[in-house]
DNA sequence: GACATATATTCCATGCGGGGAATATGTCCG
DNA sequence: CGGACATATTCCCCGCATGGAATATATGTC
């Protein structure tokens, strides 16, 4: 958690992520886009894999680098810990009764849960 | 989004973070849970105050530091446009097929639900 | 095998962040 | 008002991460 954290702090390693959103690129790709020097993209995306955030597919003598998964649903279930202080439709009648209508059942139990215990 | 991941990627920081979800603490509390020296709590609580992710209340001649929702929710907001990526139950098949044939009706229906939206 | 292209690594310099110790500010109580 | 308690701030030091420049490695082409 904290390597994903630290690995996303820096702005222009968050700028890579995010271009990746729009998927798998190669390093010079990158490089072009966001007006970065080769080493630099190279450092950072090392710094990345390392976080299991990307990980490389060899493309002849170019590397495509792309985004996984893991680090962002450790992201998701860590912040899913705090979900008492964010979600803002807690204890909020109307949200249950709306889960209900549209029949995301799942949350509705989850939320009916939690104002029990 | 930059603040907030600077904030969380200190380990100390992090862990005051942790700490606060069991409720908003003094400054000394903290220091003496987490056994960090005094300046180092106000220090981190700073960083942690400019980022947003805390509040102050005064108590007497203490500090109580609570959560604030607002970072966390912008967290939550940020990782949802990579649900793509990190949702596990996005474009899988195999699990449908696997639901329906272990007769969990529920789930299933509930995931092809998604799967639409 | 020589060469071009794409990427990775190293070396170096610099700046910033975090910890420790001391001190300042603030608040309550007698 | 003086003294105790709680917290904030400052100063100093040091390690580490980042960027730039140069160089190394790898792969494809002729």
């Amino acid at each position: 958690m904290i390597e994903t954290f630290t690995a996303l702090a820096d702005p222009n390693r968050f700028r890579i992520v995010e271009y990746l959103l729009g998927g798998a690129r190669s390093v010079g790709a990158i490089g072009e886009a966001l007006h970065l020097n080769q080493p630099q993209v190279s450092k950072h995306l090392r710094v990345l894999k390392q976080a299991r955030l990307v990980d490389v597919e060899a493309r002849a003598q170019q590397r495509l680098y792309g985004l996984r998964p893991e680090p962002l649903r450790e992201l998701n279930a860590w912040l899913e810990r705090y979900r008492d202080i964010w979600d803002e439709r807690l204890g909020q009648l109307d949200s249950l009764l709306e889960e209900l209508k549209t029949q995301d059942l799942e949350t509705a139990q989850r939320h009916a849960r939690k104002k029990k215990g």
